[in-house]
DNA sequence: CTTATTGGTTTTTATCATTAAAGACAGAAT
DNA sequence: ATTCTGTCTTTAATGATAAAAACCAATAAG
């Protein structure tokens, strides 16, 4: 029909809320108040106040607003379910395409997905037309979307494009001064990988997180918007694969406590060289690492 | 009110130029193939019959499909000015964002770009959608969209983002083996440089889609689907903004195919390290012209 | 009996009308 | 003079709906 009245909805037991602890007979801010208190519109408020008016509560006559009655629980409006966020469903796209290994070229339709997510059409479809931008789904020439799938192939140009941005980040990283606060940071997440290591028999799950932290650490040394996103995109779908690949896991995440260790020593004595080959051998381990667990989820799902 | 009939009228003006040729009586093919020869799904061939049928141009008994009358110029359907293509949409608005330089944090409407650009609003919408990820444009919290704008800010972090990107590219090729098929492209395109060289003087204006040429060579020698589209955006925007700066065109060119012959002479030597720092200050001229333009344009107004 | 074709039906997408929300402006009240 | 409110305009989100695509079963043709 026509747009959600949520928002009026909300307002209106916000607005319940503020005058549960009044008097009875006690006067309203104005109109601008009320909606700046609220967060809304004075359309909304207006919306509102007729609304509580009708309801008997409070009761308008030219500007002044008095409170009729206490509002009582049964007052207050139904909300209805409100629809998931947009980073809500970004996760949770993402957990099914990465999960769900889809095969590559399924199509796929905005109705279904819009009910799977509980999301309104036009907003998966606004999703969709963004996730294109990274090449994981594409536009049918004529009407719906096409999944191009996270291949192998994919995979591989990803890990690639992160080794790119990030050996750079770790030439420049080198170049910056004493003073800069990445160094501070540095040593923070040496010491927090130190405390890994000593209780890493119980606690290596606790590396993803870390792995995380450290890889957006370095790439924070270049301050680039195109950097930036891209980091966030990559940190998203590693991550979503660590969570998959469980062979190994501690050992795994021992070696690559070890590794970090390398980079990080080599980047506090400035030694660039160094630190670039440990860093190139890092990621070297990490794509392996994800092709494996690409190859082990297609060969299982 | 809903979705237009343009598909059934194109197919059935296309149905009527299929059917001139024909004699009176003759039958006409399946719907299948009657589906394939005009690139339709067989929902539209059904309808386009029916309505053949309801003009008395064919007649449909059964299965049998016979032509009873030869089709006129005014049985044609007449078709309503088409909407743009999604290429022509995103070439115009970045035209439009470049050209006119609004201010950063100026909120766009759906309503007045879809008049403006002669698009239904949800393709706009999608539009905005797609271009969010590059971060030219973001979602107001409550409805709308803010042109975040092509700042100088912005236009650093392009020129380092493309810089660290053709600078690994650079570092790439020369790796590759004598037999592949970049070696014998970049010897074609010096043989251009050279030749543009020689008639500098009134053909500089050529310049232009030879440096995008040349820029789009020495990144296919990194086959990442990532690295082509950053690219693809890259030289779009490179390119509006040549079309702004004229001042000293003639000089500047010259001075850019001279650099570019320096790097594909290092490249044709192997020197790896030569046509980086070539490539380096090549690209630190391409920053501050781009930057130079940009001064300039919003200066002007 | 097998294959091709069509009629009917369902699903899905693109577009439009409707309505809530936001914002602007002028006049009224304090 | 400043704040507040009534009215109006503009805009974006949403459901309704027609067109298009896809599917299935039935039927005709070979």
């Amino acid at each position: 029909m026509a747009r959600t009245d949520a928002r009026l909805r909300q307002a209106y037991n916000s607005l319940l809320d503020l005058l549960a602890p009044l008097p009875i007979g006690a006067s309203l801010m104005s109109e601008v108040k009320l909606a700046a208190a609220l967060g809304v519109s004075r359309t909304v408020v207006r919306a509102v106040l007729a609304r509580l008016a009708s309801a008997g509560i409070v009761q308008i006559i030219g500007r002044d607003k008095t409170l009729l009655r206490q509002p009582l629980a049964s007052d207050a409006l139904a909300l209805r379910d409100d629809y998931i966020s947009h980073d809500a469903l970004e996760a949770r796209f993402l957990d099914w395409v990465l999960r769900f290994d889809v095969a590559a070229g399924t199509s796929l339709n905005v109705t279904q997905l819009s009910r799977q997510f509980n999301a309104p059409p036009h907003v998966l479809a606004e999703f969709l037309a963004s996730l294109s931008q990274s090449g994981l789904v594409e536009r049918r020439p004529r009407g719906g979307w096409r999944l191009l799938g996270f291949t192998a192939d994919y995979a591989l140009d990803l890990s690639d494009f992160r080794q790119v941005l990030e050996l750079h980040a770790i030439r420049h990283l080198v170049t910056l001064p004493p003073a800069h606060q990445v160094w501070a940071d540095l040593s923070a997440i040496k010491a927090e990988h130190l405390a890994l290591w000593a209780r890493l028999e119980t606690d290596f799950h606790d590396f993803s997180a870390l792995d995380g932290r450290f890889h957006a650490l370095i790439n924070s040394a270049v301050p680039n918007r195109f950097v930036t996103q891209f980091q966030k995109a990559i940190r998203l779908i590693f991550h979503y694969h660590y969570q998959w690949d469980k062979t190994l896991e501690r050992h795994r995440n021992a070696a690559a406590i070890r590794e970090h260790l390398q980079i990080i020593t080599a980047l506090e004595a400035r030694e660039a060289e160094q630190a670039v080959q440990a860093a190139r051998a890092h990621l070297a381990t990490a794509k392996e690492a994800l092709l494996h667990s690409l190859r082990g989820h297609q060969a299982g799902g």
